[in-house]
DNA sequence: TCATAATATCAATATATCTTGATATATTAT
DNA sequence: ATAATATATCAAGATATATTGATATTATGA
């Protein structure tokens, strides 16, 4: 029960279930990239991303001070629905604004 | 996005996934048995039902003062899903107690 | 019509969650 | 070591949601 909470919790959001199909068709991306491209500060995004890793959405590679997130894999049958689900939304997503090379935001 | 969150929203409560896995369980209940079986005042049953109806989970059909709440059929791709995922979840019920005739609680 | 029973809704309080701005941590380069 | 950058965490205020007790609504039967 525990653990269908707070995978339900952590998409009981907007702001996560936007990043959730954002990272599912843009794969790894630094906190820095999201930053831009969602025109969001920095605290919100970091602490939502932190919300979909602990409920199992999301893995971090770090790389030097860059974190970069992207969906986990595999993911369990219902947390993959609930992705698959997301997807058939048609979200309108904002367009990708990648740094390249150096981020200085 | 509205009616994927509205339905997450709904799920998003431990009251109201032990509810719908009851009513998954036991087929079309009032309220009154609800009550009994779960040890729960009737405005808060109330509150869940609603929500629970209104995010698409449930149907009622009235029968005089008796309302009866069941699994509502079909069930859409997700819901159903995740109604799926909290039946696998072997949650602990209380017994059904089931008023025969006059319920009078 | 009046009383009663089942259910729904409302108002107040309590609890949880989100957002922001500030600060802390960690890594790299000088 | 110092400075700069990326990310994480914290504290405070704002907003949403849950619970309770009281009241309203609706249907039934005397």
């Amino acid at each position: 029960m525990d653990v269908f909470l707070e995978t339900v919790s952590a998409l009981n959001d907007e702001t996560r279930v936007r990043l959730l199909s954002f990272l599912n068709l843009h794969g790894p991306l630094c906190v820095c990239d999201m930053q831009e491209s969602f025109g969001m500060i920095q605290s919100r995004l970091s602490r939502h991303l932190k919300i979909l890793k602990e409920a199992g959405f999301l893995r971090v590679e770090r790389q030097g001070t860059w974190a970069y997130y992207s969906i986990r894999s595999p993911l369990d049958r219902f947390r993959l629905q609930a992705l698959e689900e997301i997807s058939s939304l048609g979200i309108d997503l904002p367009p990708l604004i990648k740094q390249t090379g150096e981020c200085k935001l």
